[in-house]
RNA sequence: GCGCCCGUAGCUCAGGGGAUAGAGCGCCGGCCUCCGGAGCCGGAAGCGCAGGUUCGAUUCCUGCCGGGCGCACCA
């Protein structure tokens, strides 16, 4: 399940358990219990390809040198049916295993039979997550927060369900409420306005120029019959129009950049369906909610939170953290195990009382995990390109993807972690270079596709990996290659671990790397059929793992550039 | 002021209790009669500061300094 580093890696844990255990009983060793040690892979390939620190843990209970320890451990230690070759003890008492070479080349079969599968793992053993990302106002166009989140949400969601999880994707829809109130009022301005009326778009309403677009549109199909409805009417049917509209271009836009929702979950039925209501009412019958100034306030506070919240207004209509904590109940109350939600930068204020409320309606707020990514910044020719709905300067993401590309995007919004400040180099996105890390990577893939391509042309036919005998493969580049092949379930694993998918993006780089420099060192065709094979099949196992992770990332694997 | 995130090479960033801290860009110097030079090889250069926990701290904790974001009956 986690491949094969994983099972050398627990294999030497239980061998050295068990060489414990005898040391344990022979009396050479006196402690009540094992201590929980890791078998790792060192940094310094001088310390072998496995390390343990199990005898460093002792010394305390033990009452021994780590070194004395390690010494007793190794006499203790079979290597009956393991790879290893030789142990050593070094520096301040790690165990190091030295293994046969050919450990690593196991690898090769079976990432040429798993196919698409290959790095796939159990760590989620199926529970059900859901990750909830982009969720944008359906007032306006996607921007570059909302396109991050977008690639990060989706590269999460990819690898939660390559490693085990049982995964949902959801877009929460923001249809109701104030804002949708302002919506509603600039448009009837904008469509006022249109028909030669003086109108103004409240304070807090849109101005963008888009919504004159939508009301011209409007005008366009169903003429001016609205002048003479109510107000309530008129920008009810207003809003209903560009809502369809406005969601109906986000959804375009997000398939264009090869994101796919499970679920579409609408702010407004949570209203209609009295979920919201009913959530008030429980907070209320327990005494988590109080009135002040006329309005609703949770105790938030109580739960953790800095300081308490208006869920209910004045006015009587409920603040989105109303509706949005009837979402995140509904969210537990459909059964997911792990909630994650991507959210910016500038709502981490929300973190807390969001998590206070799920532990008022009764869930666990560890369940619900939010991940804030930091804003990006966009540069162009050296010169940050300032973003603001104020000055019209506003790059969304569908002028993003004809700019640079969708693979080129989607990479460089998922090669930083999720809270790191992100500096968008538009003119390194769409250089086709080698400075390009994207190019870097798919130009690794499509060569190794032509090297295939000539085996074909030239009459070889594609080796059988089981039959094909690796031992041939002696040169320093051919080992690494394989070793990095064999690591991409660790990665897979750690990535998911970590909601980071910046991992992949540079697993993918590195193997990109080692297959390019095993490249030009040694020729793949060669003179002996043997080695020929055996480079065959390495490199064809190399394509498989770099299509497989940059399908993780949501990007493609040209055979051709 | 309070809260969250971040200070790692000249720049942009990975890493994250272990033994000699990595990559890309930039800079300097090399490699195409040969499967795709959109490539490869080599070189210089770094964990903000001070304490603490630990056999071991760049990693965890505290304080300080510096930067970003937030602190609405907006979402």
């Amino acid at each position: 399940m986690g491949g094969i580093v994983e099972e050398i890696s627990s294999g030497l844990a239980r061998a050295l358990a068990r060489a414990l255990e005898s040391a344990r009983e022979s009396g050479a060793i006196k402690v009540d219990e094992a201590p929980d040690f890791n078998v790792e892979v060192p940094r310094e390939k001088d310390h072998g390809d496995f390390a343990a620190n199990l005898a460093m843990l002792l010394a305390r209970p033990a009452r021994m040198s780590p070194r004395k320890l390690a010494e007793i451990l190794v006499n203790n230690f079979s290597l009956a049916g393991t790879w290893v070759e030789r142990v050593e003890i070094a520096g301040a008492g790690f165990i190091n295993f030295y293994l046969r070479p050919m450990w690593v080349y196991q690898v090769l079969p079976r990432i040429i039979s798993l196919q698409d599968d290959y790095g796939r793992v159990n760590a989620g053993g199926g529970k059900k997550v859901q990750v909830e990302f982009v969720s944008a106002n359906p007032t306006g166009l996607l921007h570059m927060g909302n396109a991050r989140g977008a690639a990060l949400g989706d590269s999460i969601a990819s690898i939660l369900d390559y490693a085990g999880y049982n995964v949902t994707r959801e877009f929460y829809i923001n249809d109701a409420g104030n804002q949708i109130e302002n919506f509603g009022l600039s448009l009837e301005a904008r469509y006022m306005q249109i028909l030669g009326m003086d109108a103004q778009i409240p304070e807090e309403g849109y101005h963008g120029e888009d919504l004159a677009e939508t009301a011209r549109g409007f005008v366009d199909r169903h003429g001016d019959a609205l002048l003479r409805a109510g107000a309530g009417e008129r920008r009810a049917a207003l809003v209903e129009y560009a809502l369809s509209e406005k969601m109906g271009a986000i959804k375009r836009v997000l398939e264009d950049f090869g994101v796919h929702y499970d679920v579409w979950f609408s702010e407004r039925a949570l209203h209609e369906s009295g979920a919201v209501r009913d959530t008030l009412n429980y907070l209320r019958e327990r005494d988590f909610v109080y009135e002040s100034e006329d309005a609703l306030w949770f105790k938030a506070s109580d739960f953790g939170a800095e300081k308490d919240e208006v869920v209910v207004r004045s006015n009587g209509i409920p603040t989105y953290f109303a509706s949005d904590i009837a979402y995140h109940r509904n969210k537990f109350q459909r059964g997911f195990d792990w909630v994650i939600d991507i959210w910016g930068a500038d709502h981490h204020g929300h973190v807390s009382r969001m998590k206070g409320a799920m532990a008022a309606v009764g869930n666990d707020p560890a369940a619900l995990e939010i991940v804030i990514m930091q804003l990006v910044r966009l540069y162009k020719g050296g010169e940050l390109v300032r973003m603001s709905k104020r000055s019209g300067q506003f790059v969304t993401l569908e002028e993003l993807m004809e700019e640079v590309g969708r693979d080129a995007a989607r990479y460089f919004f998922v090669m930083r972690g999720s809270d790191s400040h992100l500096d968008f180099d538009l003119d390194l996105a769409k250089a086709e270079t080698n400075d390009n890390p994207v190019y870097y990577i798919q130009y690794a893939h499509a060569r190794i596709c032509s090297i295939l391509r000539q085996a074909g042309e030239q009459g070889i036919k594609p080796p059988d990996p089981a039959a094909t005998d690796f031992s041939v493969l002696i040169e320093e580049s051919e080992f690494a290659l394989a070793r990095k092949l064999a690591d991409f379930p660790v990665e897979v694993a750690s990535a998911a671990k970590g909601l980071a998918p910046q991992r992949i993006a540079r697993y993918a780089h590195e193997l990109a790397g080692l297959l390019h420099s095993f490249y030009n060192s040694h020729r793949v065709i060669t003179a002996g059929r043997a080695l020929s094979d055996a480079r065959l099949v390495l490199v064809d196992a190399t394509r498989i793992t770099l299509r497989n992770a940059l399908r993780l990332l949501g990007l493609t694997a040209p055979e051709r550039m």
